[in-house]
DNA sequence: ACACGTTTTTGTCCTAGACAAAAATGATTA
DNA sequence: TAATCATTTTTGTCTAGGACAAAAACGTGT
């Protein structure tokens, strides 16, 4: 076998593949087409990507996440980057109730005031209730967190730290409604393909979902497709729930899912919601587009209407 | 750009990697190799694997988690890997009175019996307390589960239910302690190493350090070292806790918990957990290696009586 | 403005060889 | 018996270009 040997400052292609999400297969041939990146190599002809290349690809990765094409962005030099960087993103218009408590908590993660934080968010929490808190908070506080990742702003461990804290609070608002259940709803399953491992986009639709009375059962990430037909089966689901972050290629999340709605009864719902169909618009047949967070009240109702109370 | 097509019963190469774990290069280099698996071949000569090789690679796959080698396996026919899994597994002794919980939990999780799961678990909880329900419910419960999982009498999906499970009960009830402290411990940050992904451990750990007054900041999985050594520079941790379980192999873990210990200040402590040390007993300087999470509240003790009480 | 055909761009799959790390095996010693 | 070391086998990942289909961009006609 042939595991990589970790250096710091410098990252074989599997690292590389790991922290920027771009396939081996994909570097390498942008190497052979826009001569970047341009690794070195080892003893043994293997490539070596230095840190300021690594860095450069999540920059590219960034942008192309929000809509640019490899071949302008791929050969051009890093201040013309910049360019495209700071010329580009049509940021989110917030208004400032929400964008203001998730500014503070960004700072306060960078400032490693753990305690802080967590007084922060559960204050925000209580304020505004879960599903708001989910919303107006968490989602901003994500898409923060993603940039400054991406820039390089914020070190591993922060994010780490702050997927985790995330994960605490909401994980606890949960497993304190979901003991009585007044009014039933859909059962949903829940979960991710192959290849996604973010867990918050999971754990937010879960919140939103559970507050509005559906019964969640979540099998984390990572689910075979085969494993969610057969859970939806076995435990009677009515919707089963896809989270679909713009970590994995479009074209594996839609094979995933076109997979899924094979194998899946036919009366069963199919849900799929994440950022990464902000991009990918074109519908899939029998698959439900869940656009943003806001959605899923209305997602619910309209099956309480169809399929009645439950 | 080349996504697949996808058909009912057969899958191309992305779809198997995705299914079973085994990435696109070992699935060629056995088929070169081993003869198995043996796809058929689409109009543009790519690989089409049918239903019942993606089933038999799933067999495989588990064998080779539980220990055998691709050579005994892959090449092998169906009937004698049927030998090889029953062939299997030796099992340890406990107490009844622990047993008999986690066998009642682990009935309920093969009849899918959700909410009656967590309603046993929570009463184990509140009947013993936090840390004798881990000791004496979960750890014994994770092993069962471990076991079922290697013979394969349950499903992927169980498995990744049961996780999620005990994830949200553990999360919620440290949540529910690690308001107001009175007396106060050490910081500890926990996580795990790259590659290493087993979270139950890290809780677990996270649950008996905590009621025994820790301060516990949790990584999450996989933190690159580089990371751990910023992370607890930056909250000034007393004592970094690492979980290692067998799923990565010890020489990756001894090498890790090696770099680490140069990584960080001489003051800091240094705890290693986990089942993959009932293999691997030799010490590692610098590293106090902890057995079973029963010595959890002693090494915590002597830490207080080393370093006052903080 | 929208629909349709054409060209360019782009990511994945292909083959077959190479090599280092893990595991197994064998030899040696306590 | 059990532990340590050296040797052989096993095994997963990497490499190189070429090929091709899907997606995106572009052009043309309604």
């Amino acid at each position: 076998m042939k595991p990589k040997r970790s250096e710091t400052s410098s990252a074989s292609i599997s690292a590389v593949e790991r922290d920027t999400g771009l396939s081996k297969d994909t570097l390498r041939v942008w190497e052979r087409r826009y001569g970047f990146p341009s690794p070195s190599r080892d003893n043994n002809g293997e490539r070596v990507y230095p840190a300021d290349q690594l860095e450069k690809l999540r920059v590219i990765r960034r942008l192309m996440d929000s809509g640019l094409r490899p071949g302008k962005v791929v050969a051009a030099s890093l201040s013309e980057l910049q360019t495209h960087v700071q010329a580009l993103p049509p940021r989110a218009e917030r208004p400032a109730s929400e964008t203001s408590a998730a500014d503070g908590a960004l700072r306060m993660l960078k400032a490693h005031q753990v305690a802080e934080l967590r007084q922060l968010l559960t204050h925000e929490l209580m304020r505004r209730g879960l599903q708001r808190f989910v919303i107006e908070v968490v989602a901003p506080l994500n898409e923060l967190v993603g940039n400054a990742w991406i820039e390089g702003r914020i070190q591993v461990f922060e994010e780490h730290l702050y997927a985790e804290q995330i994960q605490q609070l909401l994980r606890h608002a949960i497993g304190s409604l979901s003991q009585g259940q007044g009014r039933q709803g859909p059962r949903v399953l829940l979960t991710t393909l192959p290849g996604e491992r973010h867990k918050l986009g999971l754990l937010m639709a879960e919140a939103c979902l559970s507050i509005e009375g559906a019964q969640c059962i979540s099998l984390g990430v990572e689910t075979p497709v085969w494993d969610i037909v057969q859970a939806a089966r076995a435990h009677h689901a009515d919707i089963v729930g896809l989270s679909c972050s713009p970590a994995v290629p479009v074209y594996l999340a839609r094979a995933g899912l076109i997979d899924l709605r094979k194998g899946l009864d036919r009366k069963i719902g199919l849900w799929a919601g994440g950022s990464i169909w902000q991009r990918a618009r074109k519908p899939i047949p029998g698959v439900t587009l869940i656009a943003s967070l806001d959605a899923i009240p209305a997602g619910i109702t309209a099956w309480r209407e169809q399929y009645g109370i439950r």
